[in-house]
DNA sequence: TATTGTTATACTCTATAACTATA
DNA sequence: TATAGTTATAGAGTATAACAATA
């Protein structure tokens, strides 16, 4: 009974590994047919919003974790500790984060968006948005109502294990 | 008989803005669900590879372009023209680019994608394709499958008006 | 004279080194 | 003594202004 549940895990294993190279294949493709578009428009949002791209990194990465010490946002942002340190402090003159002060470690800051940071996230999301809206729109209507479905099923796949969020 | 077809033209776009709409919805969420991953893979290409942002946009704005004038390189970076100009000399330095003259207008510089460059946007585009791969790998190879034949189905849906390139 | 690009200068971003405060 | 963060200094990236070459 163990072995056929083993074997069974092996099988679901290749296929999954299978199904992630093929995956790969057109990904790369993608990549390549609209990468040069991604990479404009976030120039364009970044140089609308006037900020860097380590800054809308650091932004994202607090989006995605509620509050982060400076250390752990240099390490997410692959910038030195000084120059994080650097970048927090422009983003609170912006009012964009917040610093805090830790009682249980005070040697340790807590930093945390603002309201004006998140509203500062979803302008960028809008943004990109209707990049890919105009990227698409000239497609047909089926086959949008299609990728439409398929994003839909994947969000529900990814939110259901988002549990594991590595690092 | 003309208005016929009109009408279906008025239909036709009507049904395409309309899923071009829920299209958006999804792709919001997407962005907000893998934005910070995305964000902080881009950083750690670009830190690996010894790139400025800029740099790899006008990398990526040259592999879609074959080849671009200085000026059209600031207009599409988002940069100064002497920005620009000291940009392409760092990358002929590195030999990721060329700088050619063009005798039809001798002011103007034609700059082009060597091979070396190819090369690190092709490392990019798989250090990307890693990235999305540890993101979906955790999924049910049965949704994997259906999204790399709706990405294949978008690719060549883009590639059949591939002509329009706006700017 | 207008266009394309480069050089000069000042300011921002970032890294390494030195320092402060807390554990 | 080690850890978390800030301040000091120097090098790279960028913008504005001034310049050079071609149309």
């Amino acid at each position: 009974m163990d072995e056929t549940v083993l074997a069974m895990d092996v099988k679901q294993q290749t296929e999954t590994r299978d199904a992630a190279v093929e995956l790969s294949g057109v990904i790369k493709r993608l990549q390549r047919h609209v990468g040069s578009k991604i990479m404009r428009e976030l120039q364009s949002e970044l140089t609308q919003l006037d900020l860097t791209f380590s800054q809308i990194t650091a932004l994202h990465q607090l989006r995605a974790k509620e509050v982060l010490s400076v250390t752990q946002l240099s390490e997410r942002t692959y910038l030195s500790l000084p120059a994080a340190s650097h970048l927090v402090d422009k983003l609170v003159k912006r009012d964009l984060v917040q610093r805090e002060e830790n009682p249980d470690n005070r040697r340790e800051k807590v930093v945390r968006l603002t309201k004006a940071g998140q509203n500062v996230l979803a302008q960028m999301d809008e943004g990109f948005v209707q990049g890919y809206i105009q990227t698409f729109s000239g497609l047909d209507p089926q086959i949008l109502r299609a990728t439409t479905a398929q994003i839909d099923q994947l969000l529900t796949a990814l939110g259901a294990e988002q549990e594991q969020e590595t690092l």
